[in-house]
DNA sequence: CTGCTACTTGAAGTCGACTTCAAGTCAAGC
DNA sequence: GCTTGACTTGAAGTCGACTTCAAGTAGCAG
């Protein structure tokens, strides 16, 4: 064979790709079967996965740190070349979106960190002034069904402030 | 009645309760089931929250953000006064260790942003070299069952990688 | 060809954090 | 005293992200 295909070299199976991953063999085929990743067959009807998928599935962990769902990471990867590596502007989008994410996150820590310094500042012991103390009030319960902590989107609504130390 | 306790003005019902601190109803039954909260009953057994509940669930909600879970949470919260608040020197144990998650929830979104934006830099274009290319390798397995999320404690093990732009 | 491990499938189970439901009880305004 | 809406319970359901299981097949070393 002289194609310049993948070569059986280049193919995983999936526990190679298990290992080199760090995810479960399961936790691949769940992926597969979201269309996170994409595998040919066999003959013998396993799978194979090219180098790179390992690129696929470090851009899935990383929009999962960033707060996104399974889901939501296969929208933006969609939007990605499938077999070729993402041109410089196509990255700029995905990456510029994840950015102001990221700043989101840090700042809302930074907040939290910082009103945790007020509260060892003022010794929590002038109860009324303190954050921690009349902090839960004033949320804007996002419905039922909604779980806040790091799943908020950016572009919706006013903050739930359930666990911001405002007011 | 002149007793100085918690007057009927100072409790709140589970409604009111829910809808200061933004979480469902269901929610803090829930909270009190976990032995996160606790109630006062009414002669008809309906329960009533003193205002320093409201305390505990922004406790609680503070929790969540820096990656405990609710169980976790318990933990933290049963070292603390129950029916008064904490003084300067049972904060600084708890908010101490609570800093150092949030410092290092921060420095891996920083790493991770750092990461993008040399992504973004070098636009990709050099496979071999790029970050996300042969990002996902060299993970540490935490083994079945796990999810490294958020949910990583510093204290266990040597990283797992699985998502790190390392290598 | 044997033997072994890695692989295959779909269905069901798990875990955390809740929500929903049904059937009934309480509190409060008129 | 009646009505209405908020409350009570336990059991079961949901959701996301997987894992586990059982029974069978592939691939490869020797």
């Amino acid at each position: 064979m002289s194609a310049h295909g993948p070569s059986r070299h280049d193919l995983l199976t999936i526990g190679q790709l298990a290992d080199r991953s760090g995810l479960a063999a399961s936790a691949l085929r769940y992926y597969e079967k979201l269309g996170l990743i994409h595998a040919t067959r066999t003959t013998g009807n396993q799978r194979r996965y090219t180098r790179g998928t390992l690129r696929r599935i470090a851009f899935v962990r990383a929009a999962q740190r960033v707060g996104l769902s399974l889901d939501e990471a296969k929208v933006a990867l969609d939007r990605l070349p499938e077999h070729r590596a993402p041109s410089g502007a196509e990255w700029d989008g995905v990456a510029q979106s994840w950015q102001s994410r990221i700043d989101e996150q840090i700042a809302e820590l930074e907040r939290l960190k910082a009103k945790l310094t007020g509260c060892i500042g003022c010794g929590c012991l002038s109860l009324t002034r303190c954050g921690l103390y009349n902090a839960a009030d004033r949320a804007g319960a996002t419905g039922p069904g909604a779980r806040y902590l790091l799943t908020r989107d950016p572009a919706t609504g006013p903050e739930p402030a359930g666990g911001d130390f405002t007011e």
